[in-house]
DNA sequence: TATTAGCACTTGACCATTGAGAGTGCTAAA
DNA sequence: TTTAGCACTCTCAATGGTCAAGTGCTAATA
């Protein structure tokens, strides 16, 4: 990027977007007949082979025309700025805005519509993920009585996102007891991150250990167990529409995404990372941590409540991907799910 | 199968196994030697021409071998006795059965475990369903106040599925209110199915439109909402697995298939009526009803607590599939969680 | 000096041809 | 009723030849 001309610039920018729309190898004549800039082919070509010596670009063999490289898509994505993205998507991103917000009071099933949502328009795959519940904070919880030794406790955060599970205990607590020990944790613990909570419990409870009231460290047990939760959901959606594409039509292309998107954990982990840095991102290709994306594209942002993060939604496709489409949507869907979070 | 002589009976059977073993199709030599019957190629020749227009085989072209029809592997599964599985097999599931025990307590992340561990095992989809709320009876309903006009309903079944849901009301209630009024709601609705209670609670409502005890009608309009659930949870495991067996190396039916795994509604519907059915049940491609499954087979199981289902765990795969070992796979794992269900 | 025209060269895609192999159906013999 | 033999059909893989696209290089040009 650094040491390119304004003019080869140009070019790069052509031939990624070529390739983008057509998924052709473009070579010189087409740049010089699909985007007049006065040259003629055989400047192009002395151009593209400077591009391809630089990195930028590679040819598939000998007299094929030329393919962006990772690092072509990644100066692509950089010089994009607020491209024009056509009027009629907004449209039809706000169609289906109106009728999420019927779903807005349960935020699982709104994440799991938005999901859907961003792999219809964008014709890659949506995903989304709920808030990893370590860095949201406890608004209340409650202890409920379930059987004999057994309790459920729910938990209430600031998204609105509820949790329960099953706790076992080893003696026969009353709902009275159970009410007791609820209303100690609230007035000791609301409004903490719950990871926080987490480190303060074993904190006292190794403290505790000898002294023995009991009830106390009963609650302290069951706020431990209730507070070892793995991450928020994910929702991942738009895997047959993706088939359809050019570039999925190779059996190990189609193996590769779904041992990919198979992998829960990886993903929620790219996932959470994004989740906490500002705006869209984009990870192109060789650019991901993980082995099994190094061959597709990742274009998420998170969704903010205030300054924390609530959840993160994405779209992940080939990395010849139509990457203006693509942040559009991920930015207009990240931001009409902060405003209802806002607003509720 | 009524008019088949013994004999055609057993090479029909031989060629279906041999086609599930080897995914060719299956010529007169092969019979002959592989399963040797006593017969030579030619009289092999007859008799599967006999069966090719009974209509349990077809050849895909003039000399190639025979393929078995979905008829055919009906036929197969029909007079599939307990066939020999290899022990080494059991001793793999109940591996898995011990690390699932772990999981006891959460039935979702259980049946989401237990499903990846049948697509393993059989190397097609493992699919599994929680139960359909309507069928499941109501233990016990908590309500918990959430925020300004909103409360939270609890919900507890007799499987130890917890659900909750945010309902929103029109007036400010306070947490003894709920208390009075969950415990209205446990004393009228505890011990029954959840769409029995839906269908008293609308009649009640419309009886009661006029008078107006504000509590009850309340609690009426409380208890309406908070059942009105769609269905139980959905898991499917194993797609990437999937792609590796030689019947998926054609993009078409990958599309097919994941196209079918994407419609949940369809699978849910699937699976629920399955639910119904004592013992496995085997679906064969045209066999089923939705369109999107006729080129797939399923094999499922419900899981029962005493009499009521519980759940149902199943296996899809294409047609020609090792419908022994799948069924093998999922009888185990459906008698594994019932006994699971019932030990609680 | 930067650009362009012209040309020889490379390469994959496409197509028709061909031969081998597998399997069939039919007929006649056992 | 079963089997051996044979002619026939069809797929598949390999072969080879043509075509179009695109390149790099060199020499001419502005």
């Amino acid at each position: 990027m650094q040491n390119l001309s304004e003019r080869n610039k140009k070019i790069l920018y052509a031939i990624v977007q070529s390739y983008i729309n057509n998924f052709d190898p473009v070579g010189s004549r087409v740049v010089t007949k699909r985007y007049s800039l006065g040259f003629s082919p055989a400047t192009i070509r002395n151009i593209m082979a400077d591009l391809e010596e630089m990195g930028f670009l590679v040819q598939p063999h000998t007299s094929a025309g030329r393919v962006p490289t990772d690092l072509g898509y990644r100066f692509y994505v950089d010089s994009l700025a607020d491209e024009s993205v056509h009027e009629s998507n907004m449209e039809v991103l706000h169609d289906l805005y109106r009728k999420l917000e019927a779903l807005r009071n349960n935020i699982d099933m709104f994440l799991g519509e938005a999901t859907k949502s961003m792999s219809m328009l964008s014709h890659y795959l949506g995903v989304a993920m709920s808030p990893a519940s370590d860095l949201t904070t406890l608004k209340k919880i409650d202890l409920l009585k379930y059987t004999a030794g057994k309790i459920a406790a729910v938990l209430f955060t600031d998204e609105g996102l509820i949790k329960n599970r099953v706790i076992t205990i080893d003696a026969d607590l009353s709902q009275k007891d159970l009410a007791r020990i609820a209303g100690y944790l609230n007035s000791e613990f609301a409004g903490y991150p719950l990871d926080e909570i987490r480190m303060k419990v074993l904190r006292q409870m190794s403290r505790d250990k000898v002294r023995c009231d009991h009830l106390l460290s009963r609650a302290m047990q069951i706020c431990r167990d209730a507070l070892s939760f793995p991450y928020g959901d994910l929702f991942v959606a738009g895997l047959s529409g993706v088939l359809d594409l050019p570039d999925f039509h190779d059996l190990k292309k189609i193996r590769e995404l779904s041992r990919a998107i198979e992998d829960k954990h990886m993903i929620i982990k790219l996932l959470d990372e994004l989740s906490e840095s500002e705006g869209v991102q984009v990870i192109i290709g060789s650019e991901n941590a993980s082995d099994e994306m190094k061959r597709f594209s990742v274009v998420a942002s998170a969704c903010r409540q205030g300054d924390r993060p609530v959840g993160v939604v994405g779209i992940i496709g080939p990395t010849r991907m139509n990457y203006a489409r693509a942040i559009y949507i991920v930015e207009n869907t990240a931001k009409f799910i902060t405003q209802m979070l806002e607003g509720r």
